[in-house]
DNA sequence: TGTACATCAGTGAACGCGCGTTCACTGATGTAC
DNA sequence: TGTACATCAGTGAACGCGCGTTCACTGATGTAC
């Protein structure tokens, strides 16, 4: 029902203005931040007065919730092609490792959107949650996988708790990185994030040797 | 030269006020972001116009600035504090782990300040680079101090790396736990903290399996 | 101890700005007979 | 094929808001003789 096929001549016209409208909100944000956007600004861009973008949202807020959304469900989708296309096993969590990050750098301000400090006075969605766990899902069957394949004797942490490690690890890296962190200091991110993902990768699927709890 | 001692009664009572508008504005930021910062509020609060605060700080910027630098000066002290009044050696990491995420949980919106997302438009001034390094080089004393009672023979990551990685890994669960993003998941994110904390030290402290160059 | 002067905190009006949002409207475009 | 009607994109004026910042000023407070 969301989906609306056969679709008449305004309905076309009417898509294509929304998908104009959102991609310069996505290049206001990339330029000044998720606080910049701004409907009159966007307006103006269009060649078009401010009240015109009501007929598209129904509210600033109502755009950046729809940005929001667009942009947990694009990460989704490049984790479910990454884990669904490699070989099973640990070259799947790498190749998902791989596509985040590379995700995240070429779409700085959409995952800072996501992962960032959130917006002030703004709190998503709840099917922002329903996303945030499509993302996080593949990464906890990834380490199932693994687990399956060894011996789940000596109080293994489960995959759920595996992924996670995983998913702080790669975040420490990615958001430092992206919020310009590493500016100036003498090394490589890409070598550091690559160290990281091989090193947790060989310390689930060799020995897991415990500490806590 | 930035210390006056013997200040007049008139020097006083400007470190006073420059404290109160501070104060303030610390509160109006973990209330509302970072870009919330607005003087004619603060001015409100203290019941006085807004162009008297013009007398305390050149713009608006420059009191960001001065917040900013305060964070960073802050955590600097926590982290100095922690490893010189803890047992040399991994003691030192973990006591300086535990401060960090304690203080980051405390001071929220420090934290993200400082670490979350950056204000847009705005540029840290070169002083903040030389604070930062002062956060980061008591891990690195740490890791060497660690290094040196051990073989340094098969390629290890020296001490900068071995810190870097400390650093982004203890970033990665508090960046997400600060931005509220473990919330509603089973778990306890002191414990995977605690559990992280551990796990790097024991990796550095036993065998330092490496991967790549 | 008393007076003249300099310092400076704070005022109030004003500037130009951009924002989100509402409202009654015009005029083109698609649709039904 | 042609006409009447409904739909709906876009306009322009207006609302109230808050922002940073400037300026000329008043009046209290501290200082020097």
């Amino acid at each position: 029902m969301a989906e609306q096929s056969a679709a008449g001549p305004r309905e076309r016209y009417r898509q294509q203005v929304r998908a104009e409208v959102q991609e310069l909100a996505w290049r206001q944000i990339a330029e000044a931040g998720a606080s910049a956007l701004s409907l009159k600004a966007i307006a103006k861009q269009m060649g078009i007065t401010a009240p015109a973008l009501y007929r598209y949202f129904a509210s600033r807020d109502d755009l950046l919730t729809e940005l929001i959304l667009s942009a947990y469900r694009d990460l989704a989708e490049v984790v479910e092609t990454a884990t669904a296309t490699a070989d099973p096993g640990p070259a799947r969590l790498a190749s998902a490792a791989t596509a985040i990050r590379h995700w995240a750098l070429s779409n700085r301000q959409r995952y800072l959107l996501i992962y960032g400090t959130p917006v002030p006075g703004y709190s998503a969605p709840p099917e922002a949650t329903a996303l945030a766990t499509r993302i996080f899902d593949p990464l906890v069957q990834g380490f199932s996988a693994i687990s399956a394949d060894r011996d789940a004797a000596s109080d293994p942490p489960p995959a759920l708790r595996r992924a996670l490690i995983f998913w702080t690890r790669l975040h420490g890296v990615i958001s430092l990185e992206v919020a310009g962190h590493f500016a100036g200091m003498p090394f490589d991110p890409a070598q550091l994030y690559a160290g990281e993902v091989a090193s947790i990768l060989a310390d689930f699927d060799q020995d897991s040797s415990d500490q806590d709890s």
